[in-house]
DNA sequence: CTCTTGACTGAGG
DNA sequence: GCCTCAGCCAAGA
């Protein structure tokens, strides 16, 4: 795929379905992978237009594991959810085993 | 071009 | 560890 034609809005959706399932990464992570660290903010800027296409935005939190955007989810515990029917246990939008279910891109992606 | 808007992050207290 | 503040920067108006 080449990155460098998209759009930093669709370079982030790109990434964005390559997290394995049960597995989630922050918004930061992305932004390193994608050679843009300080733009961390415009990843989740970016989900929000996630919406429609085959994004699993449910699988990406911030840098403690925390739901921040679950509220751009139709429900209110949506998000928590599809996370949890992914074997990943969701406690307070705080995501459990954090560690542990991390998805890094940059070290699972070329 | 300028200004605003954030689903963020790291540093400092 | 928590809270607050400021920097970050792409996209849209």
């Amino acid at each position: 795929m080449q990155l460098d034609t998209l759009s930093f809005f669709d370079k982030v959706y790109e990434v964005a379905k390559q997290i394995p399932y049960g597995r989630v990464t922050s918004y930061g992570a992305i932004a390193k992978y994608l050679g843009a660290a300080r733009s961390a903010r415009m990843v989740g800027y970016a989900m929000n237009g996630s919406h429609g296409k085959d994004v699993p935005a449910h699988r990406v939190v911030n840098r403690k594991g925390v739901l921040t955007g679950k509220h751009h989810f139709d429900g209110t515990n949506l998000m928590q959810q599809l996370l949890e029917s992914e074997g990943v246990e969701v406690i307070e939008n705080q995501i459990q085993n954090f560690e542990v279910v991390f998805w890094d891109p940059s070290k699972h992606l070329s």
